[in-house]
DNA sequence: AGTACCGCGGTT
DNA sequence: ACCGCGGTACTT
């Protein structure tokens, strides 16, 4: 008799264990098989985690394995299973919440039905004349296309029972989700050889034929639209007429738009070949790649990535936007053609899947994604890199809230392969861990385009209040675009508004009221009363008028929309092309990409909005970039306020001159004195660091410590409050005694009601996860057990405290 | 989570 | 005897 555990897909606590299932004779099932098993009165979708050959409890009836639903591969590869178990211990989920984290839903499910139509002589002996008439009609069908969609044949008329018993007497053939692995094809324009052109009228078409027919060789199809020699439509005439031939060749087998490995620098070659040599030697080994802007890491990816292929190893690169994936997508498909498999989140379903087959059947492997592609199902992984380590997306945000860079290292540690960190401006994590000796750094610190970075400079925003300066433009910043217009050059203006709340800046000193505790930004609020508040620890203070530290009173909450900006630059530029990029205009799909594309095309003289225009694009244009608010970034209630402010800041100066002449940036504070702004404006990662890791040392924040941070939610403020009050006092008895750990208070969380829910909080600080994980996770099952099945809880290990 | 079963009070 | 509920126990 064989058994497995299988690990069954409900989403509840309390069924959060494997059950042991009879694998039924014949049945061939292996381990990470999807199943459908009986569980009490329901059927459900399960998983196979392991096989044996006994159980250890005989007195109960075990209940065999409905059917087996995966296809020939298991689409849980041996790794994954082993994820499983590591994220249910990291991140307190359950198995079922792991196992559709690792694979997204539409790998899980069937996916659409397609028929085709394989034989149309049903046996006579079934065949009645309703029947007859019903394959007339499926002959019908089919005389167009070969393979239809279900829904297709439901709207003619055909029931699904009906459809079932043609595919059982082998008249139909069903597809499940079988959707087919195709090589990257592009198309090819060729001349007909001897083809008579007489009739060809228009001059144009003519030339273009000659053309043609001077080269011999087939030329692509994108190539001719761009160059203008073709249209679309003159290509798709010529070809009705047969005067040209069209033909798809895969990508990689043309060599034709593929890129040839880059020469390097010095720096590039020693990180390229230390990597190499951790691949050689089997190696796991975490490194960071701190390289500035323009240092060329994407090179040493790729350079290294080759050798991976080339070693028959497969590669992950994970990079940080969707936004970003369009330009990196492109030059990694220049280099591997189709072995590159793409995965995000806004694919549609069949890309998607496509994607997915491409991974299983080995056709790819190299796969470039955001987040959610550190599930990859590839077994063979020889390197993993995340570009940009530092970015907030690399933060899972729904449960289970997984870091994706512990996930990483998970694998990588697993397959002994080593894990590349990329960053100009790496987060204190990973640096702190380089310094202690964990991980390892390479250096690029020369710009692989030899340009300079560009001129930085501070406008003090005290002073052009003091000048009476109305408005979100100070006179720098509206010389500095004047300048920028007059030669024909782009800006990029940047108002930070992520994570916003609002808060109480003095125009005269430039100091926001702060917790008296925790060193975070006290947040307005207007209800139930007036107050400020601080998120970490409860502390209340009145609204205040005067400013406490210099005893102005043009103390003001802070905050403008990109709106408003947009107002001001028409009013002072009024023949200026301004495009608008916030949530607002990037509702639709494709909204975000147009945008870009129309501002890289030179649609418009000034691209302004939020922190989305700061990233990967690459304008060639753009002289100036300014940055309107910067402390909107330096007082979000987040003890990372100032680390996330230098890293944009670094980040959009990056964006400034790329190519062209010089590039400028002009970044508006009211605290032009602060260090991350200083350190940002210098472009001096190592003088932020060294100021701030101090800081944090100081408040026992991370990278000193952990933050766990549990919410408890329900409709009624008073049950979510005393739900949180509880699991405060569960916890406060299950760490008794640990050290260096510290309970902070149940409050309400930063935003209080989501969705009609009320939330509060509890927050843990501590030294190491080892040490009080099965503590923490006592705490949490009995407070789950505690309170009703009507409130939820959450938890949040290793918490980025974005919210 | 989703289901079945139990025990109740109500009806025909 | 037969329903329609709410609470509860269980799932291999």
């Amino acid at each position: 008799m064989r058994y497995a555990e299988v690990a069954v897909l409900v989403r509840a606590r309390a069924v959060d264990r494997l059950f042991d299932y009879l694998v039924p004779e014949g049945m061939d099932i292996s381990e990470g098989d999807a199943v459908e098993v009986p569980f009490g009165a329901q059927r459900v979708e399960g998983y196979v985690l392991a096989l044996k050959d006994r159980v250890a409890d005989d007195s109960v009836s075990y209940r065999s394995i409905a059917k087996k639903l995966s296809g020939e591969r298991p689409p849980l590869t041996r790794d994954l299973i082993g994820l499983l178990d590591f994220m249910r211990k990291r991140y307190f989920c359950t198995w079922a919440a792991a196992v559709s984290t690792v694979l997204p839903p539409v790998i899980r499910s069937p996916g659409k039905r397609y028929y085709q139509l394989v034989c149309d002589a049903v046996s006579v002996s079934e065949m009645d004349a309703a029947d007859a008439l019903w394959v007339r009609k499926l002959k019908d069908a089919f005389s167009k296309k070969t393979r239809l969609a279900e829904a297709t044949l439901l709207e003619k008329g055909f029931s699904r029972a009906l459809l079932m018993r043609f595919v059982r007497q082998g008249c139909l053939m069903l597809e499940l989700g079988g959707s087919s692995v195709t090589r990257r094809t592009e198309m090819w324009v060729s001349a007909v050889p001897d083809a008579r052109t007489e009739r060809v009228r228009s001059d144009r078409k003519r030339e273009f034929l000659r053309f043609l027919r001077d080269r011999r060789a087939p030329l692509r199809y994108a190539d001719l639209l761009e160059q203008g020699l073709a249209t679309a439509e003159m290509i798709r005439s010529l070809k009705a007429q047969g005067l040209i031939h069209v033909t798809a060749k895969p990508l990689e087998e043309s060599g034709h738009d593929m890129e040839e490995p880059l020469s390097l620098t010095e720096e590039q070659r020693a990180a390229v070949e230390s990597i190499v040599a951790l691949m050689d030697a089997r190696k796991h080994e975490t490194m960071l790649l701190q390289g500035v802007t323009g240092s060329g890491k994407t090179e040493v990816y790729l350079q290294t990535i080759e050798r991976a292929l080339q070693k028959g190893l497969q590669a992950l690169v994970m990079v940080p936007e969707i936004a970003l994936t369009t330009q990196i997508v492109a030059r990694f498909r220049r280099r591997f053609g189709s072995r590159v498999a793409v995965l995000h989140s806004r694919m549609t379903e069949r890309e998607r899947r496509h994607q997915f087959a491409s991974i299983y059947e080995g056709v790819a492997d190299v796969v470039v994604g955001a987040r959610s592609a550190v599930f990859a199902p590839l077994d063979r992984l020889g390197l993993l890199i995340i570009d940009e380590e530092h970015e907030s997306t690399y933060k899972q945000d729904r449960d289970p809230r997984y870091v994706a860079r512990e996930i990483a290292a998970w694998r990588a540690q697993h397959a002994n392969a080593p894990l590349i960190l990329g960053s100009a401006t790496p987060s204190l994590e990973v640096m702190y861990r380089v310094e202690s000796g964990r991980y390892t750094k390479q250096l690029l610190k020369q710009r692989a385009t030899g340009r300079p970075l560009p001129e930085v400079h501070i406008v003090d925003m005290r002073q052009e209040m003091k000048m009476n300066q109305q408005g979100l433009l100070s006179r720098a910043l509206r010389d500095a675009l004047k300048d920028s217009f007059n030669h024909q050059e782009q800006a990029v203006l940047l108002l930070n508004r992520r994570g916003f709340s609002s808060f109480l800046l003095c125009r005269e000193c430039g100091e926001s009221l702060t917790c008296p505790h925790c060193d975070v930004t006290l947040t307005v609020h207007r209800d139930p009363d007036p107050a400020l508040l601080c998120h970490f620890c409860n502390y209340r203070a009145p609204l205040v008028a005067v400013c406490p530290a210099c005893g102005g009173g043009r103390l003001r909450t802070f905050g403008a929309g990109t709106q408003r900006l947009e107002q001001e630059v028409l009013s002072f530029f009024p023949n200026v092309r301004v495009l608008r990029m916030d949530v607002d205009t990037t509702a639709g799909v494709g909204a975000h990409e147009q945008i870009l594309s129309d501002f890289a095309k030179g649609e418009a003289d000034v691209l302004l909005g939020t922190q989305m225009i700061a990233k990967g694009h690459d304008f060639s244009r753009v002289s100036l970039v300014g940055v309107v608010a910067a402390d909107a970034a330096l007082h979000v209630p987040d003890f990372r306020s100032a680390e996330r402010t230098f890293q944009l800041l670094v980040q959009v100066a990056g964006r400034a001159g790329r190519h062209g002449r010089e590039g400028r940036v002009v970044i508006q504070t009211f605290a032009p004195d602060h260090y991350a702004i200083q350190a940002a404006a210098a472009q001096d990662y190592e003088q932020f660091y060294r100021t701030e890791l101090p800081l944090r040392r100081r408040l026992d924040y991370p990278p000193f410590t952990e933050i766990a941070q549990f919410i408890v939610t329900h409709e009624e403020e008073h049950k979510a409050r005393e739900g949180a009050r509880q699991l405060y006092r569960l916890l406060e008895a299950s760490l008794n005694g640990c050290e260096r750990v510290s309970l902070l208070p149940a409050v309400p969380a930063v935003v209080l009601r989501i969705r009609g829910a009320y939330r509060y909080q509890v927050v843990v600080k501590y030294h190491s996860f080892r040490a009080v994980s099965t503590k923490l996770r006592k705490a949490f099952d009995q407070a789950v057990a505690a309170c009703g099945s009507d409130v939820s809880l959450h938890v949040d290990i290793n918490s980025w405290m974005t919210l």
